[in-house]
DNA sequence: CCTCGGTGTTGAACCGTTTCAACGTTGAGC
DNA sequence: GCTCAACGTTGAAACGGTTCAACACCGAGG
């Protein structure tokens, strides 16, 4: 079977031409139904394969779209992907992840071979501003969860700064006022803003800026909460924050496992807010307290933005959700006064 | 630039030929310094991107390794993709991940793309026995987190008898004698393996294999898991199992979300045990007790088995890794006589 | 009987690369 | 000065499909 068996051995063995095998796999309906049946049979007992590189590079259209995911571990980005591969499943197109892992290198590399394969188009969460801002290269892109700074490209994102402001203005409400935001790396666009509604919460709420501490992470996974935890409880109580503010529901995990193993108690000692509200938040040690975002409409309105990238009238759009908060026991008010 | 711009168009404005750009991009070395810069600067200039399909055709080989993955949002399977990526790269190849969301019909949709893309190999944890014995397509292929049952292809597994053995032997270890295993559907093999392993370990300890209740489920997400729950917190106290085994860490987080819901404790009303302890396992509300399984190595094996496959005294290998059980607080001793 | 439209089929060009035998140039060795 | 190997470059033939104008055939209508 090696010696692979192309279109051109079966349209002899079916004594037809290629062109009507071609016809059979694109456009059965204008073929005879005998010839069809003949064909398709020899199809069948020779094994063909048809060969997609061959049948891209003249069709010129490929029939996949792929997303370069930030962290395929974080089960945040693969909610957005299922949102994703259902728009795309609808229109007809598979969809491919490839996961940067946080690793520039690694995502240019993922984008260069994108493009080189001429996939239909490119969704990416990118690793941070500067990959953001790659050159056009003739495949569409659609940033997702993150804003294109420019009006090159579509994107689809959802208000962290007001996402941070809800999970702070939350704290501050609960009687909080030695805040800790925990996150990183700071070139992170979310992290960023997340933290400008934190600072944005505070200062609505006449409490002075520095009443929160940022506490920067060098990424976004549970072992560095765990990391920051350990910052946390080595701080004497008295100068301890009395709630934490994580840029996302892994950090926050981590902190939470974190705080249980030092003996301290949540939110008792420690008040804590993740971000996403991802399906574990509900079932930490701790339910966590979290800023919900639509993930699945995320990934669906990102595909649709992508496909429509071909309309003649296809115009850029920066599409923005609004977050929402979402109250569990990680919040629970301290005393009952 | 549309009218994309191909290795004519660079051969043209550096005035070589299309053989010399050709080789500027594939064996640099082969060509004078001065040649190679002037094309690279060409090719710089016009934006041109190598069209992988035309490459792929002519060259016959691809740079892309495929992993049609059973439940992305399964963080076990992302950590297995991981390892299955660094022994790719490792190796000079890229990978995409496909999720079937185990469903079959996906699955065959993709592996057919993927057998028509002509990627270099296709790893893949079926939905089920019957799509693992795919006829062999031409493009290699090998089992992750299975065990192939014909001598086709390679495979790399976990022993899940021997895993379900642990899990349960630990718990009749502290006591138990009226056991519930929650998983399905029963179609998955790993599912009646471990399954079987239960029964082992209650024959082996001397009790009635009717200890073991088994509630089948419809999938091995979070939700079947607090389905599972329900089911057993209906059950009156006397009748109902003192543990639980669960086919996954998934279904061991929603049962436990489930418990708590009903005012039912953990481990002191139902102990639990978990598969495949994947990082939220330790943090869940109740840390987990469960099965270990070398994830990423898994991953990286099955990724060098496949690689492998070109070398012509290539022979199919079934690797079999064991698991470990790893013993936290949701199976903590209930009494202390 | 001739014309005409419709249906099925086909030959050949084409997509954008890689590959390889063959070519011209150059410089070293004798 | 001649030979020869090494080097850099190139023309043209693949690779395996899709596409389209053109063609053969047939039955209906005038």
């Amino acid at each position: 079977m090696r010696p692979s068996v192309g279109i051109r051995d079966v349209a002899r063995h079916a004594g037809v031409s290629n062109a009507t095998v071609s016809n059979v796999l694109n456009r059965p309906d204008v073929v005879a139904p005998a010839t069809r049946q003949r064909v398709l049979a020899v199809i069948e007992q020779l094994g063909f394969v048809r060969n997609e590189s061959a049948r891209q590079l003249r069709a010129g259209r490929s029939r996949v779209l792929a997303y370069v995911v930030l962290d395929a571990a974080n089960p945040f980005f693969t909610d957005v992907a299922r949102g994703v591969e259902d728009a795309a499943r609808e229109a007809g197109f598979a969809l491919f992840l490839c996961n940067s892992a946080s690793d520039g290198g690694r995502e240019r590399e993922y984008l260069e071979l994108l493009h080189e394969q001429r996939v239909e188009g490119i969704l990416i969460t990118p690793v941070d501003a500067e990959s953001a801002l790659l050159a056009e290269r003739g495949t569409p892109v659609v940033l997702v969860d993150r804003e294109a700074s420019d009006g090159a490209r579509c994107s689809v994102a959802v208000d962290d700064v007001l996402g941070g402001e809800l999970a702070v203005t939350h704290l501050v409400e609960n009687g909080h006022t030695r805040i800790a935001m925990i996150g990183g790396p700071l070139s992170i666009q979310q992290v960023r803003d997340r933290r400008e509604g934190a600072l944005r919460a505070l200062t609505g709420a006449g409490l002075p800026a520095d009443a929160l501490t940022f506490l920067e992470t060098r990424g976004l996974q549970v072992a560095e909460g765990r990391g920051a935890g350990e910052r946390l409880a080595g701080l004497p109580a008295s100068r301890r924050p009395t709630a934490a503010f994580c840029a996302n529901d892994l950090l926050a995990l981590g902190l939470l496992q974190s705080m249980t193993q030092q003996g301290l108690r949540v939110p008792d000692d420690l008040a804590v807010v993740g971000y996403d509200d991802i399906e574990f938040a509900a079932a930490a040690a701790v339910p966590l307290t979290s800023v919900r975002q639509p993930r699945e409409e995320l990934g669906r309105t990102a595909a649709r933005l992508l496909l429509s990238e071909n309309d003649a009238d296809h115009e850029h759009r920066h599409v923005k959700f609004q977050p929402e908060l979402v109250v569990r026991a990680s919040t629970a008010v301290r005393r009952t006064t």
